[in-house]
DNA sequence: TCCATATTGTCAGTATGCTGTCAATCTCAA
DNA sequence: TTGAGATTGACAGCATACTGACAATATGGA
């Protein structure tokens, strides 16, 4: 358990300044979070050649088929630019196909591969069980807690972001509805 | 508000998967808020030139003054490869010094410049703001609540992590004492 | 003393993430 | 119908993140 070096710890000459000006700070223990969400995917579906950005896109389009990157980045709340490159690495791997649209020469429409598909179906129970380690060390209860929370600051704060989730422009690729 | 497209919605095919299998996993509610938290960050304090990371080194450096990069990596719990640029940068910036260690050839100690002290003192509202904003879509009580398990889950989870958080790594450089 | 081992900063390579720009293309209103 | 404006994918540029490697240097034990 890291020591919190505060106050009593007389390690800073003249600033009053503490590192818990850092440390309890949201957006530090948010950053700290994530890195270790991400350090726990990797190593639970190293097996599986896909990150955790890749895999949301995958499950995305496999959800959605044919849609264009740019609903793709609305309905994973992912940035278009950097999209492109994950896009561009799932094809290379191929577990999607690109195929330019019909009515507009300027989409390209993606859709999963068969073996796209296997790697979805085959990586599932390591994701759920580096989710479930993430959560792990608190007590049910917690989890519960913490999740609900986590859930409405985020939904709360989707104007806030930079690519706001945007789950309707989804069904748009299937006849405008929205 | 975003709808949660989850069951009632038909637009899966023959998967049975839907986006709740990315929405509601831990991991992609932290990848997001981490988002969000630093757009927040990067929107209030976009007057002084300075991204959360270098915020947290700059900190870091302004409380343990002579740290080497290795122990400021250890204290902030950022990858040590990372650091460098960040160093870099904030160096490139004037904010900080980098002096060789007399004992240790291979060390390069950091300081604060005046200028990167008067950033720090400045920009110290801008960050509160941000951080306090985060949170503010909760309610007081929530915010307690979210703050709390989060500070449990990232300790408790920190051994997970690629680089674990080490606080008394930055007494060393005052003479061995950890 | 000398060598195996560890540490430090650096670098290359890969993968996000964001800002801005651009050409090709589409849409809609005048 | 035509031209202004919007959209799409691509790209350049910057800033994290992490892996693995490497040279220079330190350290401790044989």
């Amino acid at each position: 358990m890291p020591p919190r070096t505060s106050s009593p710890m007389p390690n800073n000459k003249s600033s009053s300044v503490t590192m818990d000006a850092v440390y309890t700070a949201p957006g530090y223990l948010f950053r700290r979070m994530q890195q270790i969400a991400v350090a726990l995917f990797m190593e639970e579906c190293k097996a599986f050649d896909l990150t955790p950005v890749q895999y949301a896109a995958l499950i995305a389009i496999s959800t959605h088929p044919g849609i264009d990157a740019t609903r793709l980045s609305a309905v994973i709340a992912f940035d278009r630019s950097t999209l492109g490159s994950v896009i561009e690495r799932l094809e290379a791997k191929a577990f999607i196909e690109r195929k330019p649209a019909p009515e507009d020469r300027r989409v390209k429409l993606l859709h999963l591969t068969r073996a796209g598909a296997a790697v979805l179906r085959d990586i599932m129970p390591s994701v759920d069980q580096a989710q479930l380690r993430m959560l792990q060390p608190l007590k049910p209860a917690d989890r519960k807690t913490l999740l609900g929370l986590l859930t409405q600051l985020v939904d709360l704060n989707n104007e806030a972001s930079r690519v706001p989730l945007r789950a309707e422009d989804a069904l748009e690729h299937l006849g405008k509805s929205g």
